[in-house]
DNA sequence: GCCAACGTTGGC
DNA sequence: GCCAACGTTGGC
């Protein structure tokens, strides 16, 4: 079994923490899921991890890239249950953001879990989709 | 354990 | 602003 890094999406609306405040911040927790299968998704992740960053519902792009720094503990803002978080740092802001647009465009990307479930705030993507989504990031 | 009702998300 | 999709809750 070799070790592989994992492609990961995180959502999250610009209007509640955008790309650019993120990477004004140059660390963010991700605090705030409650949903099991996005929370399992942030404790499937390793350091190292990339993630991309996608803008929900203003905008609908991808903006760049951020890369877990630290892997998952219980989510400070829980109350109660069984929650976790992890931290990102930004990896970089892509240089043209991918709309929603494009990825339904790409024959590529029309398996990704963003067309499938696209209320699954932390979903897994695939090499392959991670690929494809930087080449449509160069323009 | 089933399923209807409800709340939330997110695209349109 | 609307509504479809999905997850959760609660009555039975």
């Amino acid at each position: 079994m070799s070790k592989s890094r994992h492609y990961w999406l995180i959502k999250q609306e610009p209007t509640s923490y955008a790309w650019s405040a993120f990477v004004k911040d140059g660390r963010a927790a991700w605090t705030g899921v409650r949903n099991f299968g996005a929370r399992n998704n942030l404790r499937a992740m390793r350091k190292g991890d990339v993630a991309v960053y996608y803008h929900s519902v203003v905008g609908k792009e991808a903006m760049g890239l951020a890369q877990v720094d630290v892997e998952a503990y219980p989510d400070p803002t829980a109350d109660e249950g069984d929650w976790s978080c992890v931290d990102f740092v930004p990896l970089k802001a892509f240089p043209h953001p991918v709309t929603l647009d494009m990825i339904k465009g790409s024959p590529k990307l029309k398996e990704m879990v963003l067309l499938k479930n696209s209320r699954l705030s932390v979903q897994p993507v695939t090499a392959a989709e991670f690929a494809e989504i930087e080449k449509l990031a160069k323009g």
